[in-house]
RNA sequence: GGGCGCGUAGCUCAAUUGGCAGAGCAAGUGACUCUUAAUCACUAGGUUGAAGGUUCGAUUCCUUCCGCGCUCACCA
């Protein structure tokens, strides 16, 4: 027999030793006074003759360690992330609640009755009168002193990484607080949220492999969107002029350190704006949040203080010259020339090459948060021309962190321009590119109603996060991580085995 | 999908050139009415990810498979 299983067994066990105490293994309702970071916030700054008179308190939480030392213990509770110690002395709580105390497990979740108090070495304490049982825990708690480790475990059971390792629980709560930032700052600027379909007939709005689904009443194939994007600019025409929707987007490739299947964007559409005035509005947006989640407008990354006060902005040809890596600097009309783009790239037009030299020599440089500005049109199949220059496009992308965290443009409204440009991605779809949009006809139907001059922009959430928490992969900042499936669990088949009525 | 690396007790980690698989925490028993990684004494706990091979002998070397990580490709 195992030892996981020898402990599953005196477990169970404890469960009737706890019931023939008179506790509920399982209990019900507990209301507490306080959660325990409200005691700590509000008491631990307290001396003990401030806690005269005796302050009351009803607490509960997970133990997370007991010392018992013969007739009296303590045991530190576990609540939103934080702990408060309790004080169980036989003498004040009688002799059944020290007998349940006495068979408390790390893990256990309990309600406490009893007042503040400190101890002789100063640490803030519950002095418990009264114990409840709330929830009995059947299997080992994680080791004590090093946490939860192994990656694995950790996203497979993200239950256990969130009781083990309270700075897990500090990256999902800094996610919450980032994603209240933007929508309180959106809704002061008179944007409305709204919900787009997940399930797509055509996809669009971006270049990526669909995840395909069915549905069995209609008989038809849908896909999981890609992006909300030609959704949300049809509520542009219908007369929502400031719009967004935060939600996620599928996207069928791989999966490293920066990507997950799927992912959460926030995309947002301002009527009557273009791209320059979207670069001062992300400007504003990111600093806000910044400020918001940190306290400041500085964020520490991997070493590097990244200050979202002062945005650079550079051209994408200035980028090439500015990161260009290596000798022979290229010289502005250089990076003009299609001749020098082509030499440069195994792309076969100078647009594609441009990018592709961009990526090459400049992503991964651009750590502080930067602006890089005016795409060529290739990869660009929803964007507005540059009126000066046909072959580029009114488009931007935020970098920070060596990572592209959001792209934005002014959105091509011209319908007979865009279904020139789909009927190009079509012709590129049939020369095998999986990812060249599709003809989305209803979407330029509605272009066709007239949709006002247009800025359109979307910000990866899970990136963002990465960066005001300090995460090294987007697996840290996504709860439950695309695993390959675990397989079966024998846990089950023990319970079964243990089971009595 | 390719390359590289890792997988040892429930958890965190050791194990010399291929030579009896160990420690701390967690668990069990006992002592202890201000401890805090509680302490002290004793006890139990392993198909070394799986299968095969080389060898007198494999955690260690080889092959295949499974899982995870890093990386490249794909992709923002």
């Amino acid at each position: 027999m195992s030892l996981e299983d020898e402990l599953l067994k005196q477990r169970l066990c404890r469960i009737r030793e706890i019931q023939a105490l008179g506790y509920r293994p399982y209990g019900g309702r507990f209301d507490i006074t306080h959660a325990i970071p409200e005691i700590l916030a509000g008491f631990g700054a307290k001396t003990a003759d401030e806690l005269v008179p005796q302050v009351g308190v009803r607490i509960a939480g997970r133990v997370m360690t007991k010392r018992l030392m013969g007739k009296a213990g303590f045991a530190h509770l576990q609540q939103n992330g934080e702990r408060l110690q309790i004080y169980v002395k036989r003498d004040a709580v009688g002799e059944r609640d020290f007998e349940l105390f006495q068979i408390l497990d790390h893990g256990d979740i309990v309600g406490v009755e009893g007042y503040l108090f400190r101890t002789r070495t100063g640490e803030l304490s519950v002095h418990a009168e009264k114990l409840e049982f709330l929830s009995k825990t059947l299997l080992a708690m994680p080791e004590k002193w090093h946490g939860l480790e192994d990656v694995e475990t950790r996203y497979r059971q993200r239950y256990l990484d969130l009781i083990a390792n309270p700075e897990v629980r500090k990256v999902f709560v800094t996610r919450a607080r980032i994603i209240a930032s933007l929508r309180r700052q959106l809704e002061s600027r008179g944007f409305v949220e709204v919900e787009t379909p997940m399930m797509q007939p055509i996809y669009g709005g971006a270049a990526a492999r669909p995840f395909v689904t069915h549905h069995n009443t209609l008989d038809i194939d849908l896909y999981l969107r890609i992006a909300p994007e030609l959704y949300l600019k049809r509520l542009v025409v219908g007369g929502l002029e400031r719009v967004y929707e935060i939600n996620r987007n599928f996207r069928n490739e791989g999966l490293s350190k920066k990507n997950n299947p799927e992912f959460t964007m926030l995309e947002f559409y301002q009527a009557y704006t273009d791209y320059q005035g979207l670069m001062d509005f992300s400007a504003e947006l990111l600093e806000q949040v910044c400020r918001d989640v940190t306290g400041s407008a500085e964020v520490e990354f991997e070493g590097h203080k990244l200050d979202f006060s002062r945005f650079r902005r550079y051209s994408m040809r200035e980028a090439v010259m500015e990161f260009w890596e290596g000798p022979n600097r290229p010289r502005p009309e250089e990076v003009c020339h299609p001749d020098w783009l082509l030499h440069h790239s195994d792309k076969l037009t100078p647009g594609e090459a441009l990018t592709d030299i961009f990526e090459r020599h400049a992503e991964a440089k651009l750590i502080q948060p930067t602006i890089i500005y005016d795409y060529p049109v290739e990869s660009s199949p929803l964007s507005k021309n540059k009126p000066e220059d046909p072959a580029f496009v009114e488009r931007f992308e935020i970098y920070a962190a060596g990572m592209e965290v959001g792209n934005a443009y002014t959105e091509l409204n011209d319908p007979q321009e865009q279904r020139r440009r789909f009927e190009m991605q079509l012709a590129m779809r049939d020369r095998g590119d999986e990812e060249a949009h599709q003809m989305d006809g209803d979407y330029v139907r509605a272009l066709a109603y007239g949709m006002p001059p247009t800025g359109g922009e979307g910000i990866g959430i899970d990136r963002i996060t990465m960066i005001f928490t300090g995460s090294r992969t987007i697996r840290d900042v996504i709860l439950f991580p695309l695993l390959r499936p675990e397989g079966p669990i024998d846990l089950i088949d023990r319970l079964r085995e243990y089971d009595q009525p």
